[in-house]
DNA sequence: TTATGTTTTGCAACGCTGTTGCAGGATAAA
DNA sequence: TTTATCCTGCAACAGCGTTGCAAAACATAA
């Protein structure tokens, strides 16, 4: 368990340190993707707020995590893929629930491609869908 | 054509003021999605910038621009259709080029719609797709 | 194990973004 | 023209995200 974190920052050359341990282990236990706010305050006061910046730009360069577009600010969550920095090879939709603000990525909903207008050429997908979701709407 | 615009804010029962005149003759004659900090640059130091940040609160809520998500920063863009502050009904695609930078919206590109998991209900979808617009892809 | 070069961290400082309260000014309608 | 209502500018503030720098931690090889 705690090895898989060992392993994953080994393969992408990153030194072990307690601050990228303890990042990656919140990301594995919760499911869900994740702000700066979050992890600063899942942490606690143990690390720096600079410090967790700079751990998410590291894992994001190196293609740990993907950018999760939200409306109230940047998310981050795990590649499943094998990403690298400027080649994450995500297309998969993003959920965010409107009730319990929870935002997630369901993995296997690929974003349909789409024809766009002559000249026009998409490098870059995002997709969004905000609603319920399957835990809130059965209330 | 400033008539178009004093209708519009009287449609939306809002006062006809010069920044609210101003900010709408923006959004009209740039053909792009705009951020605040566009908006404060292009009219220059003519609008206190919470007037601004106002500005754009009251026409969301009064369905006249809609939210364009981006990857740096809220963008905002005209609703073409008939919009009220919690039933923006769009559904089209959103452009950002990576070249050139700017973001607008592809009115005549539907999103698709999409089987979500059981139990999951969207109420609102944002597609965002980045690559190389027409006129940079000529190049 | 210890010594070494390199990477990472914490701290301080800074600029930018977005919000709020309040008083004075502008607007629309009578 | 008067009046009630709405809008604006100013000041202040909290939060986000970045940078430079010195001290601490890490990985590697002696
Ligand atoms: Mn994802
Ligand atoms: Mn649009
Ligand atoms: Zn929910
Ligand atoms: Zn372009």
């Amino acid at each position: 368990m705690n090895q898989f974190v060992k392993n994953t920052l080994k393969d992408h050359s990153l030194r072990n340190t307690l601050c990228r341990e303890d990042i990656l282990e919140t990301f594995l236990s919760r499911e869900v993707a994740l702000s700066h706010g979050d992890l600063e305050h899942s942490l606690g006061e143990k690390f720096d707020r600079v410090t967790i910046y700079r751990t998410l730009k590291t894992f994001l360069e190196k293609g740990i995590i993907h950018k999760v577009l939200d409306e109230e600010g940047m998310r981050y969550a795990l590649c499943k893929e094998r990403c690298t920095e400027h080649n994450h090879h995500h297309d998969h939709v993003h959920f965010k629930c409107s009730e319990c603000g929870q935002t997630n990525c369901l993995e296997s909903l690929h974003i349909p491609s789409i024809q766009l207008p002559a000249g026009y050429h998409a490098q870059e997908m995002n997709l969004l869908i905000q609603g319920l979701c399957a835990a809130c709407s059965e209330n």
